[in-house]
DNA sequence: CGGGCGGCCTGGAGGC
DNA sequence: TGCCTCCAGGCCGCCC
């Protein structure tokens, strides 16, 4: 579900809901996410403030009070709203953190794949969660020329250089697939191969497409929600994602699925090269 | 060390 | 209706 548009829309929805208010109290039902609950989660957390939200790639980070940060990363199917106190449990609610002003902060996630963690500000960025991301695709200093430059000496498609967490952050299969039929790349093209001005492309392809999908409210394919519940629109944007058997909308050529790396991807066979 | 693949989970969709 | 297979937005660890 999320990649970094849709974790951005859920940031800056959560932000006027969550700002300010204290966690009294925290209930967890299910441990067993990615990485299990540690017990003392509940007590570490309760009694703080919320201070505000920030974003790194796909973690959505909640800064508390006295040093701490609660970090949360939706996987493939976690949903974090926000809803009254009183208002029935969902099925899959793991986490539940009652907060200041009647109401609570809930993440579902059927699949378990999230993950939640306290973890003090100061040493965010050496966590072992961290340590290792590549750059902000939306930072002044993402471009091609980075790209080209991080690519030096590297193999393999395009399509999985871009979703290398290492490299570049945020981009997962939707917002690639889509990014390169954007630029007009095939997925299966070698990065050993792309031309600096390719790379120029690209990196302008990421950026435009993350931005739109941000300003559409994300992509709701199945069940991706912003804090407040409400869906995104991006998917009627979505030009090859999902689409194989259609006509490009660009060129009119038949939209292709093929398998890299375990993953779908869609693209033209016509104007992709 | 870089890259590919299976595994982790549940649920929805589609075929028969 | 029910059962089966396939597939899904991510990430990690193991293997070569």
């Amino acid at each position: 579900m999320p990649e970094l548009p849709e974790v951005e829309v859920l940031r800056r929805s959560l932000e006027p809901l969550l700002r300010g208010r204290t966690i009294r109290r925290v209930e967890v039902r299910e441990r067993r996410l990615r990485e299990r609950v540690p017990r003392g989660f509940e007590a570490a957390a309760a009694g703080r403030r919320i201070e505000g939200l920030r974003r790194r790639a796909k973690y959505l980070l909640i800064d508390l009070s006295g040093g701490a940060t609660l970090v949360i990363h939706l996987g493939m199917s976690g949903r974090l709203t926000v809803v009254g106190e009183q208002v029935e449990r969902e099925p899959h609610e793991h986490l539940a953190f009652y907060l200041s002003g009647r109401t609570r902060l809930r993440l579902r996630d059927p699949r378990r794949f999230g993950l939640a963690l306290l973890v003090p500000t100061a040493l965010l960025e050496r966590d072992r969660h961290f340590a290792a991301l590549g750059v902000e695709p939306l930072a002044d200093e993402f471009s091609g020329e980075l790209l080209a430059r991080v690519a030096h000496r590297r193999r393999g498609p395009v399509k999985n250089f871009l979703m290398d967490q290492r490299i570049v952050v945020g981009v997962g299969n939707i917002y690639a697939t889509e990014a390169l039929h954007r630029c007009e790349i095939r997925p299966t093209r070698s990065v050993a191969r792309l031309s600096r001005e390719r790379f120029e492309r690209l990196a302008a392809a990421v950026r435009e497409v993350l931005e739109q999908a941000i300003g559409e409210g994300g992509t709701t394919l199945n069940d991706f929600t912003d804090g407040r519940g409400e869906a995104g629109y991006f998917q009627v944007e979505l030009a090859v994602y999902g689409r194989p058997g259609e006509p490009c909308p660009r060129c009119g050529g038949t939209i292709r699925r093929i398998v890299q790396a375990g993953r779908s991807s869609f693209y033209c066979p016509d104007c992709q090269r």
